[in-house]
DNA sequence: GGCCATACTTAGCATCTCCACA
DNA sequence: TGTGGAGATGCTAAGTATGGCC
C-alpha cells in the first residue's frame, strides 16, 4: 500500500492544496500574511509589557481586515520563540521525557459499534409518550407534570419535604457498615421520572435571594507595614488593599514571575494616588514581607482557634449557606452551586497567561444581573445599590451574571450538580453518546474513505476525526491571540506538535504528538497511526514552518457542521463522552474477576477508571504529601508484616502445644490464632492494595473523568452486579449528582 | 463564512473537614 | 484529646458549542 499515497494524493484538486500555496496568487496572501503577522506578533510581544491589555484599536483593525482576507485558512500564529519555549515546558514545569509518567499510548479498549445496541434500563420500558425536542432515544422522564407558578407559591405542607434544604448527612463510615451509616434522606425528588420541557425554557418559576459579595476590605492595623526601598511607607486604602493582594500570594511561584509582576504592577499603579504613583517606581524595591508575615498569623490563628469559635464560624457559613445557597425553581427548592461572588484579588491563569497577575476587581451590585422570574420575591440589592439590570430570562439556567476585567468574559451563577436542570442535561449527554455508539461503526468506516478524498479540506478533516476518536483529543477551538496560554486542541495542533517517524521503537508509521492541552497540560504521546493517515500527515506538513497549523483547512465549527449530519446532536465532544464511558465498561468487564475480595475489585474499578483518565490525559501534580505518605504506608506495610510472621508463629506453636495436650482449650486456641493470622493477612493485603492503587494514581486525576466522561450507570450497574456498595464508588457528592443514575440503573446495564 | 456574544461544561489546584491513630 | 493527612469540597480558569448578525 506504499503507493497510494502516489496515486491518490495526486488526484487532490490542486487548487484546494494549502501546500501547493506558493503556486497560488491567494495563497501567496496568505504566506505574505504569514510573515507579517510574525512581525507584528514579535512587535506586539515587544510592546505587551508595556501596555499588555489596550492593544492599539488600529493594529486590530488592522489584522481583523487581514483576516478577513484571507480567504483560505485562519492564521492563529503567535510568537514562534515563546511557543518554543512552551513547548518543552511540561506541566510541572520541567520537560518531561517519554512514558516518564506512563501518558505514551493509553491503554484503550474499544467497542465496535452495535447496531443492535439499543438499550433500555428495564425500569425504561414502558412506553413513554413525551414529546421531545432532541433525539434522545433513551431520555425519557415518566410522569407528566404541569404546574404553573401560582401553584409554586402556594405550595401546601406536603410538599415541604422537597423545600426542606438537604441537611448534610454524616455519611460516618461508608460502605463497610461497620459504623453507623446515618440513612440519607429517603424521599428525593426523583425528576428523572418527570416530563421536560419541550419548548426550548428551562424553568416556569425561579426564585432567589441573589448572591452573596465578598466582604469589604480591611485595612491592616498600623503596626503591619509596607516597605519601600526600606523605608515604612503609609499607603492609601485602595493602593493597599491591592498590595495585601500580592502579599499573600508571596510564597507562591506567581510573584516570582515577570509577566505576574509586570501586570501586577501597573494594575496596582492605577489604584494609587498621584503621589504613591510618583514615589513607588519599581516593584523591586516594594517590601511585601510584613504584610504577608501578618496574613500567616492569621491563618495560623483561625487553625489555632477554639472549639467554640470554630463552631460560631461555621454556624455563621450555615445560616449564609440556609438564606442564599438555596433557590427554587419550579416547586422545587435546589441548592446553587457558587452563590458567593468571586472576591477581589490578582488574576492566577494557568500556564504561561499574558494575564497573570493582573488585578480582578472587587464586583459590585451595579454589575449585577439578576435572572429570576417576574412573578417571584425579586432579590434585593444591598442598601444603597442597585443591580445593573433584572431580567427573566426562561431560557437559560443562570441566576445571576456579571462581566469579569480580566478578558471580558461572562462569569454566571447556576445550581448545583444534584439539581433538575444539570442532571437532565447530564443524562442526556450520555444518551447522546450511547446512540454515538450505535453508528460509531459507520462514521469510522466514512472517514477512513475520506483519507483518500480529492479533496484537502476533507482529508484534514477526516484525520483531525481520527484523532479526536482515537485519542480522544479536544476539538480545539479557536482563541484570541494574546489573550490566553498558548495552549491547543486537535484543529488546531501545528507542525511543530507532531513528529512523523516511519518507523520508530519497532513500530511502523508513528507519530509523536507534544503540545499543551487545556489548563497548559502537558499532552505527550507516540502512537503508531494507520499508514494513510501518516501519508496524509506527511502532505499537510508538506511545505510548511513549525508554526503553520497542521490543518489548515479545518476549524471545530467546520467539523462540527460535519459531525451534526453524520448524526443528530454530534459533535467533536461527544468522543470524548462515548470512548471514556466505553472504555470504562470495557476495562470493567475484563479486569473484574468474581473471586476477588472487596479491596481488589475497588483496585480493579479504580484501574478502569485510570484507563479512562489516561485516554483522557487528566494529569495532576503529585500531592506534595506523596513521598512521605508512601513512606508512612510502607512503614505501615512493613509492621503489619512483621506482625505476620510473629502470629504465625505463635500459631505454629499453638498447633504444636495443642497436637500434645490434645484438650479443647488448645484447640480452642489454635483456631483463635489462625483467625488472627487471617485477620492480619486480610489487613496486610488491604495496606498493599493502598499503596499499588496510590502509587498508580500519582500523577493521575480520576475525578475529572469519573464527574464527567463516565455514564455513571455503568459504574451503579457494576456495583449491582458484585454487590459492591455504590457509596464505595461515590461519595456522597457524587451520589447526589448521581442520584438519577444509581435509582434507575440495574446490574444489566449496558452502555 | 467569519465574528462575536453567550451559555454552559470541564478542569486542576487550594482549602477545608474530619477520621484514624498516637 | 490533639493532630497529620487523605479525601471532600470550593473556587474559578479554561475549555466546547451555538446562534445571531453582517
Amino acid at each position: 500500500m506504499s503507493g497510494d499515497r502516489t496515486h491518490n494524493d495526486s488526484q487532490i484538486e490542486s487548487g484546494s492544496r494549502v501546500n501547493d500555496s506558493h503556486k497560488h496568487k491567494d495563497k501567496h496572501k496568505d504566506k505574505e500574511h504569514r510573515h507579517k503577522d510574525h512581525k507584528k506578533d514579535k512587535e506586539r510581544e515587544k510592546s505587551k509589557y508595556s501596555n499588555s491589555e489596550h492593544k492599539d484599536p488600529s493594529e486590530k483593525k488592522h489584522r481583523d481586515k487581514e483576516k478577513l482576507k484571507q480567504k483560505d485558512g485562519v492564521d492563529r500564529h503567535k510568537d514562534k520563540d515563546k511557543r518554543k519555549e512552551e513547548k518543552i515546558r511540561s506541566f510541572d514545569g520541567k520537560p518531561k521525557k517519554e512514558k516518564e509518567n506512563g501518558f505514551a499510548s493509553p491503554p484503550r479498549v474499544k467497542s465496535e459499534p452495535n447496531n443492535d445496541g439499543f438499550y433500555l434500563s428495564p425500569k425504561h420500558d414502558k412506553s413513554l409518550k413525551r414529546e421531545r425536542d432532541e433525539d434522545d432515544s433513551e431520555f425519557k422522564p415518566k410522569k407528566i407534570k404541569v404546574e404553573n407558578d401560582k401553584k409554586v407559591k402556594k405550595r401546601k405542607p406536603e410538599d415541604e419535604e422537597d423545600i426542606k434544604p438537604k441537611k448534610k448527612t454524616k455519611d460516618k463510615k461508608g460502605a463497610d457498615g461497620k459504623k453507623k451509616v446515618k440513612k440519607e434522606p429517603e424521599e428525593k425528588w426523583k425528576w428523572w421520572e418527570e416530563e421536560r420541557y419541550t419548548d426550548g425554557s428551562k424553568w416556569r418559576f425561579l426564585e432567589h435571594k441573589g448572591p452573596v459579595f465578598a466582604p469589604p476590605y480591611e485595612p491592616l492595623p498600623s503596626n503591619v507595614k509596607f516597605y519601600y526601598d526600606g523605608k515604612p511607607f503609609k499607603l492609601s486604602e485602595k493602593a493597599e488593599e491591592v498590595a495585601t493582594f500580592f502579599a499573600k500570594m508571596l510564597d507562591h511561584e506567581y510573584t516570582t514571575k515577570d509577566i505576574f509582576r509586570k501586570n501586577f504592577f501597573k494594575d496596582w499603579r492605577k489604584e494609587m494616588t498621584s503621589e504613591e504613583k510618583g514615589k513607588l517606581s519599581d516593584l523591586n524595591k516594594c517590601d511585601f514581607n510584613e504584610m504577608s508575615e501578618y496574613f500567616k498569623a492569621q491563618s495560623e490563628a483561625r487553625k489555632q482557634m477554639s472549639k467554640d469559635e470554630k463552631l460560631k464560624i461555621k454556624e455563621e457559613n450555615e445560616r449564609l449557606l440556609q438564606e442564599y445557597g438555596f433557590c427554587v425553581m419550579d416547586n422545587h427548592k435546589e441548592r446553587i452551586a457558587n452563590f458567593r461572588i468571586e472576591p477581589p484579588g490578582l488574576f492566577r491563569g494557568r500556564g504561561d497567561h499574558p494575564k497573570m497577575g493582573m488585578l480582578k476587581r472587587r464586583i459590585r451590585p451595579e454589575d449585577i444581573i439578576i435572572n429570576c422570574s417576574k412573578d417571584s420575591k425579586h432579590p434585593k440589592p444591598p442598601p444603597g445599590t442597585k443591580w445593573k439590570e433584572v431580567r427573566h430570562d426562561n431560557k437559560v439556567t443562570w441566576l445571576v451574571s456579571w462581566t469579569e476585567n480580566i478578558q471580558g468574559s461572562i462569569k454566571y451563577i447556576m445550581l448545583n450538580p444534584s439539581s433538575r436542570i444539570k442532571g437532565e442535561k447530564d443524562w442526556q449527554k450520555y444518551e447522546t453518546a450511547r446512540r454515538l455508539k450505535k453508528c460509531v461503526g459507520r462514521i469510522r468506516a466514512q472517514y477512513r474513505e475520506d483519507w483518500k478524498s480529492k479533496e484537502m479540506r476533507i482529508r484534514q478533516r477526516s484525520v483531525a476525526l481520527y484523532f479526536i476518536d482515537k485519542l480522544a483529543l479536544r476539538a480545539g477551538n479557536e482563541k484570541e491571540e494574546g489573550e490566553t496560554a498558548d495552549t491547543v486542541g486537535c484543529c488546531l495542533l501545528r507542525v511543530e506538535h507532531i513528529c512523523l517517524s516511519p518507523e520508530k521503537d519497532g513500530q511502523e508509521f508513528v507519530v509523536e504528538f507534544d503540545f499543551l492541552g487545556k489548563d497548559s497540560i502537558r499532552y505527550y504521546n507516540k502512537v503508531p497511526v494507520e499508514k494513510r493517515v501518516f501519508k496524509n500527515l506527511q502532505l499537510f506538513m508538506e511545505n510548511k514552518q513549525p508554526e503553520d497549523d497542521l490543518f489548515d483547512r479545518l476549524n471545530t465549527s467546520i467539523l462540527n457542521k460535519h459531525l451534526q449530519e453524520l448524526m443528530d446532536g454530534l459533535t467533536a465532544k461527544v468522543f470524548r463522552t462515548y470512548n471514556a464511558s466505553i472504555t470504562l465498561q470495557q476495562q470493567l468487564k475484563e479486569l473484574t474477576s468474581p473471586e476477588e475480595n472487596l479491596p481488589a475489585k475497588i483496585l480493579s474499578y479504580n484501574r478502569a477508571n485510570r484507563a479512562v483518565a489516561i485516554l483522557c490525559n487528566h494529569q495532576r501534580a503529585p500531592p506534595k504529601t506523596f513521598e512521605k505518605s508512601m513512606q508512612n504506608l510502607q512503614t505501615k506495610i512493613d509492621a503489619k508484616k512483621d506482625q505476620l510472621s510473629d502470629a504465625k508463629r505463635e500459631l505454629k506453636s499453638s498447633k504444636a502445644d495443642a497436637k500434645v495436650r490434645r484438650d479443647e482449650k488448645s484447640k480452642k486456641a489454635v483456631e483463635s490464632k489462625k483467625k488472627a493470622v487471617q485477620r492480619i493477612e486480610e489487613q496486610l493485603m488491604k495496606l498493599e492494595v493502598q499503596a499499588t492503587d496510590r502509587e498508580e494514581n500519582k500523577q493521575i486525576a480520576l475525578g475529572t473523568s469519573k464527574l464527567n466522561y463516565l455514564d455513571p450507570r455503568i459504574s451503579v450497574a457494576w456495583c449491582k452486579k458484585w454487590s459492591i456498595p455504590v457509596e464505595k464508588i461515590y461519595n456522597k457528592t457524587q451520589r447526589e449528582k448521581f442520584a438519577w443514575a444509581i435509582d434507575m440503573a440495574d446490574d444489566d446495564f449496558e452502555f
